[in-house]
Order: C-alpha cells, then sequence, then structure tokens
DNA sequence: AGAAGGACCAGTGGTCCGTA
DNA sequence: AGAAGGACCAGTGGTCCGTA
C-alpha cells in the first residue's frame, strides 16, 4: 500500500528535465549545459530502445546495429573527460556521471517530501528506497551499484573541484581509462582527510550535498591506514592506541 | 574476524556496575543509589540461576521455587513505582527501567569507541549491533523488544522528567499495571510534540541521550494524526497538503 | 490476565560476478 | 581488456506470538 501511494505519486512530480535551457548557464558548474546534452544522449537511447528510426529532427553519431529491439540495454561506458566537455560516440562524461548523483539527491529530496508528508521514516541518505523511486520515476538509469562505485569520485569533485578538474585533464591527456582515474581519486580525498584530522565521516556529513551518501568503505580503510602510518611516524608508542586530534 | 576481535574486546572493558557506591549521590536522577540496587537484584538473579543458596550475606526477599536449575530464566516484570521507589518482591521499578537505557547508552559509546578505533562504520543509533556486544558483555537481561517497548517512557523520562514523575506517582496511586502507564507515556509526549512544530525526530535527535534512540513507530504515528487534527481544525481547505510551521 | 523476549521476516547496505 | 548492473547475501529494524 505504501509502494502503491510511491507509484501514484512517482507518476506525477517527476519531471523530465527542461527540454530547452539558455545556453548562458553553461560555464555554471551546477550542470547547466549538462541538462540539454542529458536529453540529446536520452533521445538517442529511447529511439535506439523502441527500434524505429527516428521521428523527429537530430544530430544524430552513430546509428549502426540499430537491428536488434528486445536487447539488453545497458548505459553507455564512461570515459575521462575534462570538465565541460561532451563525450562523443557511444560514452558518457565525467560531468553526466556527477549529474546523476545530483538527480539522485533530487530523487532523495522527492522521497523526503513525501514521507514527511505522510508522517514516516524520513531517510537522511540516499537508500534502497530512493533507487527504488528513481527507477519508478523512469531514472532507469540509476542503480545502485554504479553510484556506489563512483561515489569517492563525487566527493572530490564537490570538496576540492580545482583538484578533481586538474585531475580529469590530467588522466585524459595520459588517455587512462575510467577505472584508473577512479583508483586515483582516492589519494587527493585521503590528502583531504588528512586535514580534517581523518575524519572521513565528519567530512562527508558536514558538506550538503555529500552528506546524503554513504561512505565508501574502501576510502574508509584508506584514511584509516593512512592515519595509522601517519601516526606510527610521529608517534614513539608504536603499539599504543590512535589518539584522535582534539582542535 | 571482526565478531572474534568484538568477542576479545568485551571480555575486558565492561566493568560490572561498581559494589558500593556513596549513599549521598541518591536523589541526584543519574541513577545513583540505583546502581546498588541494581547490583543485589542482579545477586539475587545470579543465586538463582546458579541453584545454589547465596554464599554471601544478603537481605533476601522470596527464595521459593528455587528447585529448578536449568529453567528459562526471564527478568521480574516491571511494576509502576514512583521516582526513587524501589519494587519490592519478583518485580522491577521504574527507575530500574530507565536504568537499563542508560546501560544501552554505555554500551553504545564503547561500541562507537571500539569502531573508531579500528576505522570502521560508526553506529550513532543503538543498533542490533549493541544489543548484541550487550548481551556478549553479561548484560543477558537488555534485549531489543523490550528497549524497544518502552523508549517512548524512557524519552518522556528525558524531556519532561517533572511530568513522567508526576505520572508515575498518578497511576501507582490509582493500582494501574505497567501497560496501562506505558499507554499514558504517549499523550504527554505529544503535546510536547504539539509545541515543538510536530518533529518528532528532532526532539529525539536535539536531545543529548534520547537522540541514540529510533523514534518508535506508533509515537511517529500519534504525532502525524494528531498534527492532521489540529491541522484540520485551523485551516479551511481540508483536503490540502499538511504545510509545516516555519518558525 | 499481563508481560518478557526468542525468533522470525521484509526489506537494507554492500558488492560480486555472470554479462555484453 | 574494461565496464555496467542484476542479483545475491549477511546482517538490520521491527515486532509478533509462543511462552511462563
Amino acid at each position: 500500500d505504501a509502494t502503491n501511494a510511491l507509484d501514484a505519486l512517482s507518476q506525477e512530480g517527476l519531471s523530465e528535465e527542461p527540454v530547452q535551457q539558455e545556453k548562458e548557464a553553461a560555464g555554471s558548474g551546477g550542470g547547466g549545459t549538462w541538462e540539454i546534452v542529458a536529453t540529446e544522449k536520452k533521445k538517442q537511447r529511447r529511439r535506439k530502445v523502441v527500434g524505429k528510426s527516428g521521428d523527429d529532427e537530430e544530430e544524430e553519431e552513430e546509428e549502426e546495429e540499430d537491428g536488434g529491439g528486445g536487447e539488453r540495454q545497458r548505459e553507455h561506458p564512461f570515459i575521462v573527460t575534462e570538465p565541460g566537455e561532451v563525450a562523443r560516440g557511444k560514452k558518457n562524461g565525467l560531468d553526466y556521471l556527477f549529474h546523476l548523483y545530483e538527480q539522485c539527491r533530487d530523487f532523495l529530496i522527492q522521497v523526503q517530501n513525501i514521507s514527511k508528508e505522510r508522517g514516516e521514516k524520513c531517510p537522511t541518505k540516499v537508500t534502497n528506497q530512493v533507487f527504488r523511486y528513481a527507477k519508478k520515476a523512469g531514472a532507469s538509469y540509476i542503480n545502485k551499484p554504479k553510484m556506489r562505485h563512483y561515489v569517492h569520485c563525487y566527493a572530490l569533485h564537490c570538496l576540492d573541484e580545482e583538484v578533481s578538474n586538474t585531475l580529469r585533464r590530467a588522466f585524459k591527456e595520459r588517455g587512462e581509462n575510467v577505472g584508473t582515474w577512479r583508483q586515483a581519486c582516492y589519494k587527493p580525498l585521503v590528502a583531504i582527510a588528512a586535514l580534517q584530522g581523518w575524519d572521513i565521516d565528519a567530512i562527508f556529513n558536514t558538506h550538503p550535498r555529500l552528506s546524503i551518501w554513504y561512505v565508501p568503505t574502501k576510502l574508509r580503510q584508506l584514511c584509516h591506514a593512512e592515519r595509522s602510518n601517519a601516526s606510527a611516524s610521529t608517534s614513539s608508542a608504536a603499539a599504543g592506541p590512535i589518539v584522535g586530534p582534539s582542535f
């Protein structure tokens, strides 16, 4: 019954991205241009799934191997792109990746509003419930394994956009794949944590857009390991308990 | 492995209540006297379980039906007691009930310290993990169904001890049973919520000792229903959405 | 009857691994 | 090979109901 009501609500309320949007909002970092790109990409996707040729005019890219019809659809894989760069071909760029995190946030806010309206328990994080809601709202390209996989990349983007951007440019130039870039995102995050007393949970919870995401296990472990190293070289008692800073 | 390590830690660290404690701390509300009472009760319990007669001197109450040995042991049922009153016979009083909540808080703090030490996810609430830890630490009289059952009673005790105390005295005088008293605890809580914009989650999370407990479903529902009532008699549009206060 | 708590269950966080 | 995500699993929050 709670699920049914969710269904009802998810049919309205959840607008698609606006089809047209002013181009001048482009460089604003909020994903302004992105909305347009996302819409284009989505149309491509839709055309592919339906299996007809497009009935509205558009710039297209590849249309080969369109023959299928009911074949398994996946999102295009990510590639390392510079800030503002749109991926060409059957690829998605990193601005799009980060845009997905913003979309999840919007879905969470909607779920929270519904919960409050009904006096039910209100999630503070992006939970299974939110992923389910997103899927029902038609955002089938959002899923938990993907979002969890790249959380720390998004975290770096939120916490230090300059460093994040520099890293993207460097890895693009070197022609690295997404997995390698993703791995590289850990290091600057650990450095940020070091400066803030190693409390990665506090770092996440303090940031308005990051606070809704669970700290990834591996990032937590890296921070802990690095803290132990730092502490070992600072303290004389190697076996003693690690004492957190108190400033 | 995480479980094994927990075992190791739970063997040390977890002190029993101090056996002796100054009597002058009695009326302080922190459970000062309670420690002594709890210890006495625990000795009774231990003697019963072991099935021998006591090998240390004590004032005892009933010792009948001691014959068993491996019979199923349960905590004595609660009765409505006034503040400061110790239950006589095979009963437990409400100061003891509230004391259990404080104990859970101590166990949570220990679990949190261990988690932090290890760089693991750190619970902010009394979770299954904490109940498991309490059990391993020997506090077998603490269990989840019991603690959840009386959370709102403890909440009233935390939020308005005067009202809570008055309620206890009134219900004791009337000879009401625990279940009736428990039910009666909801109403003043809803009244408190009304004064604070109906946000029972905020009320819990704001209070230092209450913030570690999940808001009980029924209390949440009562607050929501009552808010709807209040709103219906205030607003002219009966079917409209309920707008939260913004002060 | 009133009450304590073992034990169950639906849905969670977490991520592996069969898939493309 | 590199990557996306369906689907599984251990342990959770929640509380019912067989027990005393």
